[in-house]
DNA sequence: CTTGTGAGGTATCCTCGCAC
DNA sequence: GTGCGAGGATACCTCACAAG
């Protein structure tokens, strides 16, 4: 739903009284960052940003929650809870209470750099100009909600230019589309006349920003590519006219990149980029090098013989910026790669409830109540539900019951969950929904949960472990799945990972030979590589510990040097622990792999193996990265290790 | 120095429900 | 009926830490 909240002005009217909505009654403060530590417990709604209910300020105030919880000034969040949630007086119940312009000041002096450092700025409407010195109970200040969409009504901008609802203030400070409608209508004859197929967009863009729920509380801009295309087409046609582009439109205001989400998307822009062919030669009038296929190389000349069928498939914005991006050629242009937003935590809740993991022959009270939380998938849900409504209309039309969850007979699977559902009245009782995707195996039997593939997928990448991803599902009073069952599941889909990543490292090898060609390098399989190996060294842990005690595992890794993503090429895993016996049981002089468990142990070298062999695991690498025709160039690795020797015994035995 | 406790982890057995 | 993948229970291991 969309509300637009009108103008925002000041109006500073002595003991006006006006009404706003209904009578106005305290209600018990449910916003958690307001309930405690602000002088009051009891709010009244509608507030002066015209909000009814306290949900609709929740909302809102959420937005803030990282601004205060950094505590950048201890006045922000009383001045925000004033304003969002104002204090209830029963003696005045038709005004709603302001927070001072002092208190106002005194929390923007301490926030507002804050937010300039992370380029948001202090928002329009909470302008402190706009409150009053003295609080006072008769003042009623209409001032702008946070911004909210609102359907587009300016004629210009009203078809054609890619959205329909724009949000204010813009960055003009304009409050409402009237008064940016305007200022538009003022470049109606320049947009009639076509001098640019852009003006329109860019003046829409710029005017009625397309409004963004993600990020309510900035105005978005048109790009400055956009803005230059509109300049370039219309500007020799105002001069002729003896108009000059106006200040405020200057394209150098505007960022290279037409929103913050460019940044994140790029996988997306690089499917469109593949598809896209250009004529060979400068032909787009770029800037000599700043060709894009061939930027930072010698520009093309456009032969006579080339015929405009000769086309060049342009890179992928990511395959481009490896290929030019050379970290020893300019080791600056690491830092301007850089372009990922500085995001705050979202906001937590204070109250944590803990719930214990669900047992089939669970006493009834010891069972999850409706106060927990299930992961569940949508659509899957919404068939249970319609399923059930129908079926149980059908049994029982006159039943007036309605439909629980019968919590008694919920099947946990995983992260996810199987449910019935009852009714109230009759003996209706459904069967049971898999409310989780299923992962389609091929295999007869049970099917494993998407949802929990994907978060072992996800574990795998972190330090943590069952525990703590039991922990951090319970924090959340989530039902968590039983160590055992994810014990199962991640020894499957770390089978699966282990695959793909070689795979991965096989894709990636044969990238940096590609990358190597288009950089124009004679041997493009000669490279360069950086090793090290890392240990689970146990930490010396006191009197009666064994000091200095040895490693039982290590990983040796091969990582290019040829790109500024320093990729990894080759692992090269080795581990003295069996799954099958304790250390205990072995036999040092044996070696490790003895006869029991040839095939079942997880020890891939003796124990009697020196686990700080690096010159053996450099050497396996390199022989690996040598099946994909890769030779070493160049090769960094720490100053005591012998892995040089390897690539050079490697590089002698070739010669 | 010994002992107990808790956290974190692994292996194994049994049961259950579903798809084939 | 069978295979599969869950849940549940239990035994055991390693390590850190604290108390006696």
């Amino acid at each position: 739903m969309l509300f637009n909240r009108g103008t925002y002005l000041v109006v500073f009217i002595a003991c006006l009284i006006v009404k706003i909505g209904a009578a106005r009654n305290c209600e018990r403060i449910n916003i958690p960052m307001c309930r405690e530590g602000i002088g009051y417990n009891f709010t009244q709604f509608p507030n002066s940003l015209g909000h009814q209910k306290q949900e609709e300020s929740g909302l809102e105030i959420k937005n803030f929650f990282p601004i205060v919880k950094v505590k950048c000034s201890p006045h922000f969040k009383q001045f925000l809870c004033e304003l969002y949630i104002p204090r209830c007086n029963p003696a005045d119940s038709l005004l709603p209470h302001l927070p001072s312009r002092n208190l106002c000041e005194k929390a923007r002096n301490g926030c507002k750099p804050l937010l300039n450092k992370f380029g948001l700025y202090w928002p329009n409407n909470m302008n402190c100009e706009k409150f009053s010195i003295v609080l006072m109970a008769c003042l009623i200040i209409k001032i702008g909600a946070a911004r909210n969409c609102e359907r587009i009504n300016i004629p210009m901008c009203r078809h054609g230019i890619g959205y329909n609802f724009t949000q204010f203030p813009n960055s003009f400070g304009h409050q409402k589309q009237d008064d940016s409608g305007l200022q538009v209508h003022q470049f109606s004859p320049l947009v009639k006349v076509k001098c640019s197929p852009y003006l329109k967009q860019f003046l829409c863009e710029l005017f009625a920003p397309r409004c963004d729920r993600a990020d309510p509380l900035l105005p978005h801009l048109p790009s400055r590519n956009l803005c230059e295309k509109a300049r370039n087409g219309c500007k020799p046609l105002m001069n002729t006219y003896g108009f000059n582009w106006p200040d405020y439109m200057r394209c150098e205001k505007f960022s290279t990149y037409k929103k913050k989400r460019q940044c994140r998307n790029i996988s997306e822009n690089s499917v469109v980029l593949l598809n896209m062919v250009f004529q060979k030669g400068n032909t787009h009038k770029f800037k000599g090098g700043n060709v894009p296929y061939n930027k930072k190389r010698k520009t093309v000349k456009q032969n006579k013989s080339d015929s405009y069928t000769s086309k060049y498939i342009r890179l992928t914005k990511e395959k481009h910026n490896l290929v030019v991006n050379d970290p020893y050629a300019n080791p600056q242009e690491k830092s301007k790669r850089v372009c990922r937003a500085a995001r705050l935590l979202r906001p937590m809740s204070d109250e944590v409830l803990l719930t214990k993991p669900i047992r089939k022959n669970a006493k009834k009270d010891k069972r999850p109540d409706y106060n927990s939380n299930r992961a569940i998938c949508i659509y899957k849900m919404e068939e249970m539900w319609n399923a059930a409504f129908k079926e149980h209309q059908l049994r029982n039309p006159q039943c007036e019951g309605i439909l629980l969850c019968d919590l008694e007979n919920e099947e946990k699977r995983g992260f996810g969950t199987r449910q019935q559902l009852i009714c109230t009245k009759c003996d209706y009782k459904s069967k049971r929904y898999t409310l989780y995707e299923e992962l389609e195996s091929g295999k007869p039997g049970r099917k494993a949960s998407k949802l929990d593939t994907a978060i072992h997928v996800g574990l795998s990448q972190s330090p943590i472990a069952y525990s703590g991803i039991q922990k951090i599902f319970l924090s959340g009073n989530i039902l968590a799945p039983t160590t055992s069952s994810l014990q199962r599941r991640a020894n499957t889909v770390m089978k699966q990972i282990e695959q793909i990543n070689k795979q991965d490292m096989k894709r990636r090898r044969n990238d940096i030979v590609e990358i190597n060609k288009l950089r124009g390098k004679e041997n493009p399989h000669a490279i360069s590589v950086q090793m090290d190996g890392m240990y689970n060294n146990p930490l010396y842990s006191g009197v009666g510990r064994t000091p200095f005690q040895p490693a039982t595992q290590t990983i040796y890794t091969a990582a290019e040097n040829e790109t500024s993503k320093h990729n990894i090429l080759a692992l090269n895993i080795k581990n003295k622990l069996c799954s099958k016996h304790s250390s205990l049981d072995v036999d040092n002089d044996s070696g490790r792999l003895h006869e029991d468990c040839t095939d079942d142990c997880s020890a891939n070298i003796p124990m009697v193996k020196s686990i700080g062999d690096e010159y053996t695991w450099a050497r396996e690498c390199l022989l690996d990265l040598k099946e994909d025709q890769l030779e070493i160039e160049h090769l960094v690795t720490d100053a005591d290790s012998s892995a040089y020797k390897a690539a050079m015994d490697l590089h002698t035995m070739r010669e």
